[in-house]
RNA sequence: GGCGAGGUAGCUCAGUUGGUUAGAGCGUCGGAUUCAUAACCCGGAGGUCAGGGGUUCAAAUCCCCUCCUCGCUACCA
């Protein structure tokens, strides 16, 4: 269907912080499995990687949580991540990993010639340093009250408690992490890509190019971005843990892991290519070489413009074909979120159900978000394994294999099968390559299925327990066409449910891989062959099974959840026990007074702020407020509040605030403090 | 507020060069059947395609406005 002549298929790096769950497999790992199968079944030059993503500030972080070493820590992960993509049958031809020193190597000489060539912008900024751990913080190192919820619990590039996020700058008293010293500004040196000048390759190649072809999430995004106008962007950080900077005298400079993860890929490749004894470079620089990059949404950014503005600047190499990005995966209607432990881990899974792969295979390719985020539940799980699998695969196979023992001992009788059969399957061939070739997955899989409801269609309409009665010989031709049916099922099954395929393969004593090319072929079944009984394909999930997951994922977010409020207890505490003594002298200094609120209106194009008008003794005050999404004009109106008066002025969206309004706040929540019995306005408080 | 993606049957979702009667699976109701893991097969019901306006002989599809959901982003003394 197409003229290239080679496919580096590359599926997104797994970070190896932690336990991946279904979400990921859904959004990269299975859509590119099945593209990988099905060419490599077409016989066509296939190249499949992905590995661990290694490198970064987040490894470290996780490292000192897990008291491991940096290099432990990527082991350990590296190992699991390596051993579940085995289990649920994702056939990378290398699972590399991003700490190989020919990835250091490689990702160094990509460096080297921007820098040579000079690609790279050298920039001065000015960076938190600490200076008894003589090291730059990087973002995630550096830990202060957050300038927007005060908790302290924000970090250099994102509050945890509101997700807002910050530069390290904004951070009220900032605390290296490391040795809980507060650190230092400090001049640093990085090297920046200027996106801003590839704008005019990224129109041409994708505004223009893409648009029709690619996904309307994945093109709409990259758009969006584009538009929006590209900044240079830094290209390397301060840290060790990384690619070091291949410069003279830059010992603690490392590159940024967006520019060393995808040039992870490259490596992959070229460590696939050496060990399989071939040349990597016509995967990667060969025109008639087709790229593609499966991931999920999260990623596009960096799989549209940033990674080829690379390798467009490096010059040799060729630029991704397709980005075909899936939306998220909600597990029971929820958004996934590992720190909540509302989420499916792939390892969970593969402990309650080692032997159902292809059952989690099926179902996730059936619900891939393909369009928009989409769901997972364990009901849906049980209806799909036991109504589609069971009952009409399974049981197709089953039905055939009972009669075939009934009546003729198992021993298949060869006819030529009919030309509505054979137009039949070259018809669901078609459209299932067509199918995963737009990778349109869930359609594709929807097709298989209707070979085996051809097959039960067959039995029904053709009675075989009757006819054997009366037409022995046509009693022999109607099983035929369903062995034939159910062994080109197992062939254009492989993509999607290998191990099943195998099963079936081993029914007729053959053995998997099976080209593409021989669907429909008559000589795979042998004439006078003992067809080897079976165990059940697939077996039913009985409700106590789903029940019993939905309480086990009930209980874990509820262990963490309840665990998740203790230690914010202790993080209250300790936030009113971390701030300084005062002395009288300082407090003196506020003026809170109470006031009752006037007047108050939303203040236009913000959702959050409000301006109230507050009368206190013979004034009215006009305040601002960010506390929209917890109180409503009625709330508030003619309502007595406490206000720290005499806090400097300040503008906010054009309005100037003339002080603060004071609550109390509880788990996010506020609420008013007000006197208990009505106060005149202006009554000091102290 | 800006940008992006969505809003189609009870549920999960397909459906763009605009073109008969808007589709599939599951669920539901009815029928048929017993070879099969109470499974399979046939049939019915079920939709003002979020709402409004426009273009057109013709709109789920193109244009404009409004509402809702999700993501990114902005304001938060």
């Amino acid at each position: 269907m197409t003229q290239y002549k080679r496919y580096t298929i590359t599926a997104a790096l797994p970070y190896v912080n932690g336990h991946k769950h279904i979400g990921h497999l859904a959004g990269a790992y299975l859509p590119s499995d099945v593209y990988a199968r099905y060419l490599r079944l077409m016989n066509r030059d296939v190249v499949f990687v992905c590995g661990s993503d290694e490198l970064g500030t987040p490894i470290t972080i996780q490292a000192l949580k897990e008291n491991l070493s940096n290099q432990e820590l990527v082991d350990k992960y590296h190992q699991i991540s390596k051993e579940v993509f085995e289990k649920l049958d994702i056939s990378f031809d290398i699972y590399y990993r991003t700490s190989d020193p020919l990835h250091i190597e490689t990702a160094q000489e990509f460096f080297l010639k921007f820098y040579q060539e000079g690609k790279f912008q050298e920039v001065e900024t000015m960076q938190y340093y600490d200076e008894s751990m003589d090291m730059f913080l990087a973002d995630r190192y550096i830990q202060g009250i957050c300038p927007n919820c005060q908790s302290d619990k924000a970090y250099g590039d994102q509050c945890e408690s509101c997700g807002k996020s910050l530069d390290p700058t904004d951070l009220i008293n900032p605390k290296s992490t490391v040795s809980g010293n507060t650190p230092i500004l400090k001049s640093t040196k990085n090297w920046y890509l200027p996106l801003d000048n590839y704008e005019e390759f990224l129109q041409k190649w994708l505004i223009e190019g893409k648009k029709s072809n690619w996904k309307s999430n994945t093109y709409g995004q990259a758009k969006s971005w584009i538009d929006s106008g590209l900044q240079p962007r830094s290209m390397t950080r301060d840290g060790k843990w990384g690619v070091p900077v291949p410069l003279e005298g830059y010992p603690d400079k490392i590159l940024y892991v967006w520019f060393d993860a995808p040039i992870g890929y490259i490596s992959a490749t070229k460590k696939w290519a050496s060990d399989k004894g071939v040349d990597w470079k016509p995967y990667w620089q060969s025109e008639d070489t087709k790229l593609v990059h499966f991931i999920g949404k999260d990623n596009i950014v960096f799989h549209t413009i940033i990674f080829p503005v690379m390798l467009h600047a490096h010059g040799d190499f060729i630029l991704p074909t397709d980005v075909p990005a899936n939306e998220f995966l909600n597990l029971e209607g929820k958004k996934m979120s590992t720190s909540r432990a509302w989420s499916l881990e792939m390892t969970e899974y593969l402990n309650d159900f080692p032997e159902q792969t292809d059952e989690l295979r099926y179902m996730l390719l059936s619900v891939l978000p393909e369009q928009k985020d989409s769901d997972f539940s364990w009901q849906d799980f049980q209806l799909k394994v036991n109504s589609e699998l069971v009952a009409i695969v399974g049981n197709l196979v089953n039905r055939v294999t009972v009669l075939l023992f009934k009546y003729y001992s198992g021993e298949v009788k060869f006819h030529k099968s009919c030309s509505e059969l054979q137009g039949f399957l070259k018809t669901q061939k078609e459209k299932i390559s067509q199918a995963i070739e737009d990778y349109k997955f869930r359609e594709a899989l929807t097709e298989l299925i209707q070979i085996a409801r051809h097959g039960n269609k067959l039995l029904t309409e053709n009675e075989p327990w009757k006819l054997i009665k009366t037409d022995p010989e046509k009693t022999q031709i109607v099983l035929y066409d369903c062995l034939e049916l159910i062994l080109n099922f197992g062939i254009l099954a492989q993509p999607f449910l290998p191990k099943s395929a195998q099963k079936i393969f081993s029914m007729f004593h053959l053995v998997a891989p099976i080209s593409w090319d021989e669907v429909g072929n008559e000589n795979l079944i042998k004439s006078n062959l003992i067809i080897a009984p079976t165990a059940l394909l697939f077996n039913k999930i009985e409700d106590n099974i789903i029940e019993a997951q939905i309480l086990k994922l009930n209980a874990k977010t509820q262990s963490i959840m309840a665990n998740e409020n203790s230690k914010n207890q202790i993080q209250e505490d300790l936030t009113i026990n971390s701030k300084p003594e005062v002395s009288y002298e300082d407090f003196d200094k506020l003026n809170l007074v109470i006031g009752t609120v006037k007047a108050i209106e939303k203040v236009e194009k913000t959702d959050k702020l409000l301006k109230l008008s507050v009368a206190i003794s013979g004034e009215i005050r006009t305040i601002v407020s960010g506390i929209a999404l917890h109180f409503t004009a009625e709330d508030l109106l003619e309502k007595q509040v406490l206000v720290l008066e005499n806090l400097a002025p300040r503008k906010i969206r054009g309005i100037e605030s003339q002080g603060m309004l004071l609550f109390a706040e509880d788990q996010g929540k506020l609420i008013r403090i007000a006197p208990t019995d009505s106060v005149s306005n202006g009554s000091s408080v102290s």
